[in-house]
Order: C-alpha cells, then structure tokens, then sequence
DNA sequence: ATACTATATTCAATCAAGCGAATACAGTTA
DNA sequence: TAACTGTATTCGCTTGATTGAATATAGTAT
C-alpha cells in the first residue's frame, strides 16, 4: 500500500486550486515568483507557500538566477495529470481551458519576463 | 477559477491511499461492497466511507442487485488519471503496478464474483 | 409481520491542511 | 558595512479530512 501512499501524495499537491492554477501557468514556461505573484493577484508568502508544497511533491523545480527564484514542471508528465483531470471535466461539460494573464496585472512585476 | 476548483475536487478524491486502491481493483471490473471489503481488509463502514468520496467526485458509479451493490469506474478517463499518476512515480523509481488480492482475503465473501 | 443481510449514514474525536501575519534569509547595490 | 529587494519560513488560528464506533436503511427470506 506504500506506493498508493506515494502516489496520494501527488494528488493531494494537486487538490488546490491555485496550485493547478500555477501549474497551469507554469506549463507555459518557467516563471519566478514575482511573475506568479502578479498573475495570481496573491501576497508573495502565500505563493511561496504554495509552491513549497509543489515542490515537496516533487512536481516542480526551481532555479536561482540573481534575486529571483524561477520555478518549471519538474517533468513533462504532470502536463499529462492536469490535461487528464481537465479531459474528464470535460466529459461533464466544464471547461478547463488556459485562460491567459491579462496584461494589466502584471504591472509592477518587473521580472525579464515581464518586459 | 471555479473550474479549477472542480479540478481540485477530483484530484482531493484521489489524494487518498485506500481510494486508490479501490479504484485500481474497479478498474479491473465492478465489485460489490463486499467484495472490496474483504479485498482491502477493512472494515465495511470505513470501506462505504470512502466509496461515498469517490462517488462525490463523479469518479464511480454504482449499480444496485438485491442487497448487493455493485461499484464501477463511472468514466473510462479515471484509468487514464491512474496511469498517469503511476507514471511519475515510474519516472522516479517507484512502480505502482497492480497487485491481485490474494484469495484467502476473499473467503467470507459470497458474491457472485468470488464464487 | 419478524429476522436477517448487505450497505449507508451519523457522530465524535483526532489529525492535517489552509492561510494571514510576521519575520527570516539570501543576493544585490551603494 | 548598511540598506534594499525578492523569496522563504515560521507561528497560530481556523477549517476540513480521517476514521472508529454506533446506528440507520433497504432489500430478502421465513
């Protein structure tokens, strides 16, 4: 039963709705936290809180450059967890589509990205 | 970010060991109350507990015979959320592949699946 | 009816998750 | 060095999940 446990663990990362939002997010390419920050319309310690609990299940991984931390999917598969949970939403007629960050707030985030 | 909620739900459903382990042995065909109790060597109170969870989220559909009732996959696409859950684990060294009950745990079950 | 069997629900106690607020840390710039 | 900036962690409280025990319900059989 120990790998049921493992596997509990992933989906209980997952059972969040800003986390899949970030997630989300994230498959779009790397972010760092002030990016996140500004897209989430969050107070930067929640965000942290919530990516610490992503990376502790191992679903992303970070990078320092500088100040800033940029965080990715640690591996291809979890696009193929969030699509699968998107596809059976799907089935019952709800969509899940990306729906992207409007320009306006990511003002005052002043990452590379950003600008 | 409602949808993302019902994502979470789904994914909250999942993120429990003995769930997923009845959603392993339903993926191998229906099965009554009964015969998942015997199967996971839990108690049949604790056992409808967590079929209740499952049915909450949609993940399992069930099917009344008698006093019997059968429990089922409700969406092909669950098997696919299983996979790909146990495909990141795969990717880290932990296989999560299928282990058939034992049938000495199935004595004391008298449903027609057993016999 | 009554008794019985398979399953479901409720209740209560414990434990973990969520989250705001405050603070700590690390890298940068002056 | 000190001040600043981006990010991480800790603390405490609240809320929700987990699970054992007891009980309720529904279908069957006598």
């Amino acid at each position: 039963m120990d790998a049921y446990q493992q596997q509990a663990r992933i989906f209980q990362a997952l059972a969040h709705p800003v986390r899949l939002r970030i997630l989300d997010l994230l498959a779009e390419g790397e972010a760092c936290v002030c990016h996140l920050t500004a897209a989430l319309h969050k107070r930067q310690p929640y965000v942290s809180q919530q990516l610490a609990a992503l990376r502790e299940a191992g679903l992303v991984a970070d990078r320092k450059d500088g100040l800033r931390v940029y965080y990715r999917l640690s591996d291809e598969r979890v696009r193929d967890l969030l699509s699968a949970g998107a596809d059976i939403l799907h089935a019952r007629g709800i969509e899940v589509e990306f729906v992207p960050v409007p320009a306006a707030s990511l003002n005052g985030c002043t990452c590379p990205r950003c600008k």
